[in-house]
DNA sequence: TGCAAAATTAATGTCAGACAATTAAAGTTT
DNA sequence: AAACTTTAATTGTCTGACATTAATTTTGCA
């Protein structure tokens, strides 16, 4: 229940941080006008400066919004699943580049995460979830495609399938963790055999999925996950290579 | 690759964004120092407020952090596991909160996830997981414990689970789906007779960790699943049949 | 009267300049 | 050499002003 400690001494955190907990405690309710700045800065007995730089903190978090005008103010936010989804890849990705998150690990957390939403991806995937897939397939399969655009693609056919499950929680959940492998994923440059390879076990899953065969889906993303480890071991052993060849 | 979009037409979120950007492009690298506010305020041509509030915004998100003083200044922040946690938690309680989810649909995904951890805990937990387990479970055998100290022993037990999977991509995935199912669990009531059917469940869940049973562990998370399920469906149809009564 | 234009008002956004507080480093004294 | 003092750089805060935006009220005219 408790949010961030915050127990720094500056007094625009110390505000920011009573407004952030009246509104998780749900004293501020969703859509509710905060206090005018001015009014705000009476209360805390601090200059304007001092609310607004508060005010910001909890806009960069969506906990808030702003307008401007006569009847504008600062009004509690409803945190929609995509501001969030997109703050939490942004905090991922950095997470993960910053803290040298090994490909293996991260690698073994997103396909953990992913077969767990198999067995429900298979029991409750509409047409519509299929249909994505296949047009990720389709992307994938094209020739003279970029790894750019192959690591897109791939993302668009594993979101479609956690998209399957018809749990928005999990979808928000596994954003993050499939989004945030991608700087990584882009690392590695993908022969044309390779991608063939991803792609037959891509096929493999759809029709799992299609065919609500949820034993098969998470086979084949064991499958996927061994071939991704060792492409990725194959991809890195070669470059250390390299490395050590030009000293 | 594309942080959040902000085409908002406030300098403050436009040098904010710039910053981000530089940051996850990996311009500005971890320990680097920004220019000072003074500087910044000269580069962008804005005043030291507005370079404040965009300073603000981007501590908001664990991405800066400040140091008075003579060497002073705005350093590019490691984001640690911990503080991304902190401030997953905070997002995924008021997304559930605010956006009226389902204890059912919230359930349904915090066990889906664990259920992916369990494998790897069975294979890689060390003793110090097995004890924390132990620790939560003799804690929430506790006669007189209330219903959020059995709540909080409850999530204890869960994230030694999870942290036995020796993963921390995982752990911190799934920090956000435990921790923010609390205040859904909070709304229960627990009898005596349901905290010892769970006990009994975590018990066997444990047992199953510490044997390196994977299939044991995953079989007894979904029962504590349905469990879960059936106590809350029981619980809210009493409660809403109590304000029909009321009428 | 009815309606459009203008004025008013209340709010956020930005600016400029000042001072306080903090901290490291340089200088001074013992 | 060690302890103290000064200095300089930087963030934190305050004050007061003006700009910008947008809803509301008033005014003017047909």
């Amino acid at each position: 229940m408790n949010s961030t400690p915050e127990t720094v001494s500056d007094l625009s955190s110390h505000i920011a941080a009573n407004i952030r907990d009246a509104i998780i405690k749900g004293v501020l309710i969703v859509d509710e006008r905060l206090p005018s700045e001015a009014e705000l800065s009476a209360q805390f007995n601090v200059s304007r400066a001092t609310v607004r730089e508060a005010l910001k903190r909890l806009a960069a978090q969506s906990l808030i919004r702003t307008q401007r005008g006569a009847t504008g103010g600062a009004f509690v936010n409803r945190i929609s699943f995509e501001a969030a989804q997109a703050q939490q890849i942004t905090t991922s990705t950095l997470l993960l580049s910053m803290n040298d998150v090994s490909f293996e690990t991260a690698c073994e957390a997103r396909f953990a995460l992913e077969r767990a939403c198999a067995p429900l991806s298979a029991a409750r995937r509409q047409d519509h979830h299929l249909d994505a897939m296949q047009n990720a397939l389709a992307a994938q399969s094209a020739p003279d495609l970029s790894d750019a655009g192959f690591c897109a693609a791939d993302v668009a056919f594993h979101r479609a399938l956690v998209d399957g499950a018809c749990n928005p929680v999990l979808s928000y959940q596994l954003a993050g963790a499939v989004e945030a492998m991608q700087p990584l994923m882009n690392m590695i440059t993908f022969t044309a055999w390779s991608r063939d390879a991803i792609v037959a076990r891509h096929r493999d899953i759809a029709a799992a999925i299609a065919a609500r065969d949820a034993g098969a889906a998470a086979q084949g993303l064991s499958l996927l996950e061994e071939e991704t480890q060792a492409l990725a071991r194959t991809v890195f052993a070669r470059r250390s290579k390299q490395i050590d060849a030009a000293r």
